[in-house]
DNA sequence: GTGAAAGCGCTAACAT
DNA sequence: ATGTTAGCGCTTTCAC
């Protein structure tokens, strides 16, 4: 049998409000009675239970957090700072990851109450209007990577990723780098591609010759994994376009990418220059290392949660924009 | 205003017991009221709370998975495969990853009334008797890596590695590695590293001479990521033991070994074998593509939520060993 | 076939 | 300072 609050009353010889009362510490008990309500607890290992007070609270203290690839490690630190973030509020964090079913979490969101939802993931897994549903229905959100989204309504962190290409843009150049090529995996056709306006501004900035003809758009469903960045390099080799540097949406593509140019028998960085966005670790155990565009993912986690929390508590939406440093590393050098 | 049952019956012109009926699909209604009632729910665009029903079914149709190391390819495989499958169940899953206080969730778990909790993290993080205690509270729990659970308690589900070592083990012996070293990242000392346990059989049983010398024992807090893999080569290699062949607790740590090993001017695989468990997707984008003992992930996932679901709705553990397979990469090669 | 009412375990007035 | 009580939104007998 499950051990309840009534319990606790009884043995202890109070009232289950007394109990309630010891339990949420708004010292409103006498010091003598709290001790032995709270040998009672002890003695019946009784624990409050959560749904009941859901249930008259109408709050559930959970937040979910929508991302789609849980396996890269670009993620897997951005959930750990903000898990760390809300376990320390006493929030308990539900991670979804479902590669294309997005919209399923959302419905399931609403039924269960949750507090707060931090989507990060590009919008075209999800349809806007039902993010937007979670607010009409009292659930905080909080967006990155959906530039979209209207700010009355949700909060909203997101990296600078024009200006991040504009650094690695102008950080080839400098190099002497003149065809420069860009795997998307998104594409320029996707309003929320910042990278890709980022390349096409400097493209025009810098006078490039290539124009556009070397940014590679990527394919529905704009997956970015290691695979991709296998795949699209191979479609740039094939094109017979002229390049000698390689950028790419992430490091993860990266990664990939260097593998299918070096299966051409290309050397990196002697014949092409390679670079990502995100700064993993990993990039740091390639052969050669990344250099990337990084940022601090365990930090960017923390500042989410925060965005959020005060979204929760407060009620009003917020944005944060996170700058990116270019972090080198052995795969870009002086175009020969 | 939160619209509720009474609602949709006032709406419907029934009772609330008729709407529940009609949502349950118990057909006990006749079709007549069951349109209104759907027409009802429709127009206040009503959906049941899990929290209130969660209360009075006592289930939560949640379930925990509890896993170190989210961003491991190998753990997000497995997360996949257990999702979806729990999802078609109706079972909401939280994924949670906490790198060394994963006590802590167990107490959430009890308050939270979670249905059942799948475990995959190497025992020591984690007091096995709060595992029993949430048994004790009517959780269902599932265990993978924690070979000395009581089977009665809980189910399990565990890969045999200590038979995929010995195939490992004579894969290399037959290429004529006779200097074979284990980097284990847990250690002989931990009862659950099976594979110290099939790599010292191997040892044993084909007379190498090294006896278990070129066996590397991990230190707290037993990490296995790149990093530690190219830590713990740097080991062997600094020990200036003689070594044709290196095995890794798992691919992650086999690509960071391969990093310090090349780092060090070895080649792969003509002066040094190496070779991995896991078969994460990774290892073929590497350089050279990474031998591993391989295992289809998802499926695993699938299984485990299976074995779990057997155990929550019959009340029965169970127990399931997988077999890993050998995929032969690039890293491997005869010994010369 | 449908409705009334009790109860799940808790909180928060309101009484005492 | 402590107790009583009315819900929170749902399911589920048990009547009708």
């Amino acid at each position: 049998m499950k051990v309840t609050r009534a319990d606790v009353a009884r043995l202890a010889g109070v009232s289950s409000a007394t109990v309630s009362n010891v339990l949420n510490e708004n010292n409103k008990v006498k010091e003598e009675t709290a001790v032995r309500v709270r040998a009672a607890i002890k003695e019946l290992d009784y624990r409050p239970d959560m749904i009941a007070r859901s249930m008259v609270m109408k709050k559930t203290m959970q937040i979910g957090i929508v991302l789609e690839n849980i396996s890269n490690p670009f993620f897997g630190d951005i959930v750990r700072g903000f898990e760390s973030a809300a376990n320390e509020k006493g929030y308990f964090v539900n991670i979804c990851t479902g590669f294309n079913k997005l919209d399923d979490y959302f419905d399931n969101f609403i039924i269960r109450r949750l507090d707060g939802v931090f989507v990060t993931a590009i919008p075209y897994k999800f349809k806007i209007d039902k993010l937007y549903h979670l607010v009409d229905k009292g659930i905080k959100v909080i967006v990155s990577g959906n530039v979209g989204a209207d700010f009355r309504k949700v909060s909203s962190i997101e990296n600078n990723h024009i200006e991040a290409m504009h650094i690695a843009m102008q950080y080839l150049y400098d190099l002497g780098h003149r065809d420069i090529a860009y795997l998307s995996g998104l594409g320029r056709n996707l309003p929320y591609d910042l990278r890709s306006i980022g390349y096409r501004e400097m493209v025009e900035k810098l006078n490039l010759p290539c124009k556009d003809s070397l940014l590679f758009d990527g394919k529905f469903p704009y997956s970015t994994d290691m695979m991709d960045g296998f795949h699209y390099a191979n479609e740039l080799l094939d094109s017979g376009r002229k390049f000698t540097a390689v950028i790419c949406v992430n490091d993860l593509m990266a990664l990939g990418a260097m593998k299918a140019l070096k299966a051409r028998g290309l050397r990196i960085p002697e014949d092409v220059s390679v670079m990502g966005f995100d700064g993993i670790s990993y990039g740091q155990y390639w052969e050669p290392t990344l250099t990337s565009m990084s940022m601090d993912k365990i930090q960017f986690g923390k500042k989410a949660f925060e965005l959020l929390y005060t979204n929760m508590s407060r009620g009003s939406t917020g944005y944060f924009q996170n700058d990116l440093e270019l972090v080198e590393g052995q795969s870009t050098a002086k175009c020969r």
